[in-house]
DNA sequence: TTGAAAGCGCTAACAT
DNA sequence: ATGTTAGCGCTTTCAA
């Protein structure tokens, strides 16, 4: 019956197997699994043999093999714009402590703020035996949605809430949440609001954000003045933007930039022209990072809430993983905080 | 021979696998696997069928079977005190990017600041089959030195340097850094300079920061004045340090602080009690995070170059794996970073 | 309560 | 050049 076993694969595993437990506790390998994993199914004193024997080698099972096995691996992951950066890494670190408090582990993957391209970036986490993927913001790759639908692919859209989505989105509404916060600078007395924007393709943050900003203004039968920033550096260049806004709308009173590390760089270079903040021009930010509060003058943003979304995500992933509830979606409120950074206007509108 | 196929495992499992491939290219599944890994060592017309059949139903090898077999799962895991935060996030970024590039992928997992207890968390990463480890920092917990050790897990520490190290260290020396900072303000003519320190417990940059700062003070025969603040919040309270020493030493003029974060609270608390920064009080920070600048006044610090040491440390590790190259130590040169937050004492020493 | 054995998906040695 | 098959570590059915 037993055919010669073919050579040893050039392992050089040095992790103790589950045979050599069982070697060494004098039992079967189906006793030293059922020991540890099911202790009640093991009379006490096999068991305790197993235990010891599994300790003195420091024995952990491969979770490969029993992915193998089970058909399941305990691995959530997820893909956003960028880590270094205190929003996404704040998001990220949500979701890796929910996970890991459930027995989950999670693959990062940094993507890109373009949510157009997915997949290519997602394959690698697919092929690793990703269970469930959490994608930060709208989904906006076609051949990712249908593959997750064809494979059955739990996915999960995070950040950004949609009332209408093919896929469950747990998070804010972006357009909400920024009229909310041009409309407050309305009501302080501002008409002449500029937005500082980072680029919007493939990006849905900043198309529902400056959706709303275009619709105000449309509403007031005002031009909207809106300029772009590139987001692919570590930190934004606003500045330019900004002396772009001062030179063709000097009238501007109020700066609305779309992400908090937007509205530092413009404080930055606003100190430096000598344009006071918020005296000559009210500023706000996006996000609510903590750095917000520490600037001077502190940043005007609206709160989100991040960690919220963060674990909620990934609750809601664990919960359909384990018990097979759909994945459903969630809205979060967000809240305009008032800083010093936002003044009534140098002059009555 | 066939014996009959014991009913199927409760796999719900929708992916296609290797013989999905096989049957509908009419091959073997060794020919699918070889028409897909060394597509050279199969004729051209059997390749494209079978690249024809996994890509119409988009099937990817699936990394736990090719794992179990070839006894490499291509991760390699981090362990880092927080994932919110501007600094660790920029080295587990730059580690990850690295990865990625080179065809791995990353488990990140925190651990908070204190490094003696690694080993219960690095648990479930060498469950899941990690490869290669790096530690934030000096590991502090020989379990996990021992596990290593014994179980031929290869171990980088990165970030901080040492000389003598069971470990291979790649990183900065903070003992000299801080020697280096220290004495650009005795320099200036500050002969009064306090320090404020995260948590010492189980981590060594900070250990050495303050051993560097007590080793200055005893060469000038002063008493070192130390404040600790805690670390395990999202921003660090350096406000309540701030206002101790400004109590017990009045006579301060130049205050250390031991982390960037910690420096922006102190800033913040100086602004609201009125003590002008540089003015009055020189600041430094530690790490030069991209913030450094942005602040008002600017922050003086310790550059140190995060995303290297990250790229520097995954390479390393990828490269012992990959050719067996012994992970060997390096020392990264770091850089006084001197901005407006420091300035001669507003009285000659 | 325990052991034997099948098989999860894959690669590679061996046979053809 | 292609197919057959063993086996990576594990869980679980089945038999005892």
């Amino acid at each position: 019956m037993a055919k010669p076993k073919s050579q040893a694969i050039q392992a050089r595993r040095i992790r103790p197997t589950i045979h050599d437990v069982a070697k060494a506790a004098g039992v079967s390998i189906a006793t030293v699994s059922r020991a540890l994993n099911s202790p009640d199914s093991v009379r006490k004193e096999l068991r305790e043999r197993v235990v010891a024997a599994a300790d003195s080698m420091d024995y952990m099972a491969d979770s490969v093999g029993k992915a193998l096995r089970r058909q399941r691996t305990q691995i959530i992951s997820t893909m956003l714009p960028r880590l270094a950066d205190p929003l996404f890494s704040a998001v990220a670190s949500a979701i890796q402590e929910t996970l890991e408090e459930n027995g989950y582990l999670g693959f990062v993957q940094t993507s890109g703020f373009d949510n157009t391209n997915l997949f290519d970036r997602a394959k690698r986490l697919i092929e690793h035996g990703t269970e469930g993927l959490i994608i930060f913001g709208r989904i906006d790759d076609q051949r990712l949605l249908d593959y997750c639908r064809a494979h059955q692919l739990p996915l999960l859209s995070a950040y950004s809430y949609f009332e209408k989505s093919e896929v469950p989105t747990i998070g804010f509404d972006n357009y909400l949440a920024t009229r909310q916060l041009v409309e407050m600078l309305h009501t302080l007395g501002h008409s002449r609001i500029a937005m500082i924007s980072g680029s919007d393709k493939g990006n849905d943050r900043q198309q529902s954000r400056i959706r709303a900003f275009r619709d105000i203004n449309a509403e007031l039968g005002q031009e909207p003045v809106i300029e772009f920033t590139h987001m692919d550096f570590d930190m934004a260049d606003g500045g330019a933007a900004l002396r772009r806004i001062m030179e063709n709308h000097p009238e501007t009173t109020a700066l609305v930039c779309n992400r908090c590390v937007i509205a530092f760089s413009v404080m930055v270079e606003a100190r430096r022209l000598g344009i006071a903040v918020p005296e000559h021009l009210s500023l706000t930010g996006f996000d609510d990072i903590d750095y917000a509060a520490l600037f001077d003058p502190s940043l005007t943003t609206v709160a989100v809430p991040s960690e919220k979304i963060g674990r909620a995500a990934a609750k809601a992933m664990i919960a359909h993983l384990e018990t097979g509830a759909p994945l459903g979606s969630r809205r979060f409120e967000t809240e305009v905080i008032l800083r010093r950074s936002v003044a009534r206007p140098r002059a009555p509108a």
